[in-house]
DNA sequence: TAAATAAATTAGATAGCCCTAATTTAATTC
DNA sequence: GAATTAAATTAGGGCTATCTAATTTATTTA
């Protein structure tokens, strides 16, 4: 059985390789995790001692099979237990994710199965990232940002790239939920930032920084 | 903060308490516990120095005022996720005690009085026993087994007192659940086994420790 | 009450996961 | 390519929660 913290581990080791980081070093994931660069190199050795990756100085860390199902598991958990926190239980989106944190790790054969029943096997997530099935199979993935949109174009939210509390409340403020509809007005070369428009009515202007956590289609 | 072990510590003196032992001994709380004594008393001292038991030799443990709030809302928890796991996700109710074990731990401000009122403020848990509501105030509990129930008379099941899933399978198996009435036909004073009649149609002959493992009133 | 038994406690270890402070190895920069 | 900087690793601890094996303290029993 692995632990609590090793799911962890496997975890991070599988966001950092969904966001493309080729080299997955000790340094990387002791920044992601908040940790001693230190103890990541003795999970590391237990991680690869277990056969859950791979690790190699030149080629960093990479999941072995079994280890990728284990990171996908807890993340077809996680994103599960978000949608019922959000629909279920009508917590908000900037919330979700640090009770989904503790949540992934319950341990029962049929649950993530029992819970994607219940929540009527949902697709994506509140933030808009694909939940696994139960075969593992990943829904396509958004990535088109809302910067990259040209003037004149309407766009839908799918998903969010930024999941910060700080960031899903301005969201939430700007009433700018997935599915959302967003219509480019006007980019100002000076700052990047672009003049949109919110489902027929809102007009406001975003940063570069807020365009570039947006992800559209 | 307390740790997920501290939590399990005061949830079994709390059960030892509610099943009216009086004296909580190191050795009785090995026993529920399944651990060693003597890693039970160094918990002992460390819940004593963070006040959340007192511990006397004389006395045994007891729980003080904040160590029974931490423990109430433990075993609020819990009771509320084996509702959720019967009614919402469909699970028997030999395996959602299981489940609940660890969906009891966890943290968030809310969450129980989200999930009570998604639940719609249940007072009764899958096995009858009563859940504290958000005050910490507990529903009065069934104390009458059916052993004790006369002949002739029907009664109807409030809890079980055995929660083992042999026997929650058997109950299943006999059509059993909260609710249902039952008629004593007769006792047999040879092993003090009884006859019964569950619900207008079946007869059956149950044992002693049958009879005195389920709840009635 | 003395002896035997049981319970409580202490002492000393271990495993898991983390840390800091070297040290070694690799990558950059001058 | 030598010097500097950064990354990886090792060494040595710390803390929590557990264990086993004494030892001390109570409780029974003969």
């Amino acid at each position: 059985m692995h632990s609590l913290t090793e799911e962890n581990y496997l975890k991070a080791i599988y966001r950092l390789s969904q966001k493309g980081l080729d080299k997955i070093t000790p340094t990387a994931l002791a920044e992601e995790m908040s940790i001693n660069a230190a103890s990541v190199v003795d999970m590391i050795r237990k991680l690869s001692d277990k056969k859950l990756i791979n690790y190699d100085k030149q080629k960093g860390a990479k999941l072995t099979a079994q280890g990728n199902k284990i990171a996908l598991d807890i993340v077809r958990k996680h994103r599960l237990w978000e949608v019922f926190l959000l629909e279920k239980l009508g917590y908000s989106w900037d919330v979700v994710h640090e009770i989904a944190e503790q949540l992934e790790h319950i341990k029962h054969e049929e649950l993530a199965d029992r819970l994607d029943k219940f929540l009527g096997y949902p697709e994506y997530d509140p933030h808009g990232d694909p939940i696994p099935n139960a075969k593992g199979e990943i829904p396509s993935i958004a990535n088109t940002l809302l910067s990259e949109i040209e003037v004149g174009k309407t766009c839908q939210v799918t998903a969010v790239k930024d999941t910060s509390a700080v960031f899903l409340q301005y969201l939430e403020q700007l009433s700018i939920k997935i599915g959302t509809k967003i219509k480019v007005l006007e980019k100002i070369p000076f700052d990047a930032s672009m003049a949109v428009q919110i489902e027929k009515d809102v007009k406001t202007t975003v940063s570069k920084k807020f365009a570039e956590s947006l992800f559209v289609s």
